[in-house]
DNA sequence: GCGAGGGTCAACCTTTTGGTGGAGGAGGCT
DNA sequence: AGCCTCCTCCACCAAAAGGTTGACCCTCGC
């Protein structure tokens, strides 16, 4: 093989400034990987995606205009082969198990050290995944949860917003005694007892994202 | 004035390493800024703050061992002409005034250019403040509401945790009546209508950290 | 066609929560 | 001493929430 080898082709996706900043300069560096594009938000990573076509994409998960998830989602529709690295603080089970769902092929957690970076873009690159252990356990911990219907996320995400039965009642366009049975039936698949213990569940396992409580656009 | 003009020293406190790595590397190329140490945690924060006495500290508020703020604290009891400048994401308004309270002389919010951060720097260590409108908008906001009384606090830490009334009186050893009381003056100054709306505006706003749901201590 | 699951609703009941007023004691500030 | 805040507690009430059972109607898959 010559010492001209293959480079792999990296797309960062992250809308921090300066971290993106730092990831690109030190990928740069690093012999064998390139640095073909940067995104700051959901929409500019599939425009740059599609432009670059590059092995491995690096990508947080909370980003502007699109979700990370939404992304990956949407290029794997097209490009089935595109090799995703999900790089994130932690932000709830919920998104790691989506992210996987979606086709994430690594789960990273901000806080590793260059060097797992680097070793996990050439690993996913060669067609493997890699998940931390503190992921996949958090993976397992929610194997055993049931799915919540549609439904029941509706109304649950009315409950971590404040709502009474009777307003939710109103906002779903629904009678209150449909209200009390999903909620009956939502306490019990997350394993709580009442409404504020769902609510937070649902914000600590991101089912609902606690940016959403800012300004009700209602 | 000579062209060997002063540099500005710097300490970088942030625990994500590639961030820190590249904060570092950013800073370290401006000219006139020389970053003098680099801490991953509160403790050794304030070893290294001691070891330099740098002219400007660059802080994140979450830190493993010892929170920014303490670190604030601390360092400007022995060092009160010490500056810093808080650089996170958001966690919500409590941290943000709790660390100008302890005397922090800026806030960025991560995700602001290298432009910013630098100019802050300089503007910093000229003796002068830089709070962000968007961050001032929220201080100003935080501004009308009553403080908690501790036993208030402790009760919202509770209705966090899920318990009900009768949980809580029996953790802190007063009666449900008392509980009630609590209860009652903590959703007028939180101006809100009840536990769960309580309980999602204690996250929100950080008074109650989301970390602390995961596995309770007791 | 039949069952399973989801969504809708009702009646009934118990428990919890929130709202109000009052009241006494401890500690701090003037 | 007076005044204030905080913490403590009680009683009473109304409203909300939680638990249970049973019911009807869809749609989807077998």
């Amino acid at each position: 093989m010559s010492v001209e080898q293959e480079k792999i082709r990296v797309l960062v996706v992250e809308d921090h400034h300066v971290v993106r900043q730092g990831l690109v300069a030190l990928l740069n560096v690093v012999d064998g990987i390139d640095v073909v594009g940067e995104a700051a938000d959901g929409v500019e990573a599939i425009t740059q995606f599609r432009k670059h076509l590059p092995n491995v994409t690096l990508i947080d998960l909370r980003l502007p205009r699109m979700g990370g998830v939404d992304v990956i989602q949407r290029v794997r529709m097209e490009t089935p082969q595109a090799r995703f690295i999900v790089l994130t603080t932690y932000d709830g089970d919920e998104d790691i198990y989506r992210a996987l769902q979606a086709g994430a092929k690594a789960y990273l957690l901000k806080g590793m050290t260059s060097d797992e970076l680097i070793a996990t873009i050439r690993t996913v690159h060669a067609g493997k995944s890699h998940i931390p252990p503190a992921i996949a356990q958090r993976l397992a911990e929610r194997m055993g949860t049931e799915e919540l219907t549609p439904r029941e996320s509706d109304v649950l995400e009315q409950i971590v917003h404040g709502k009474s039965n009777k307003e939710i009642a109103t906002e779903l366009e629904i009678s209150e005694a449909t209200v009390k049975t999903h909620i009956n039936s939502l306490l019990g698949k997350l394993g709580v007892t009442d409404r504020t213990q769902a609510a937070t569940a649902a914000i600590q396992r991101g089912i609902v994202p606690l940016e959403s409580l800012r300004k009700p656009k209602s």
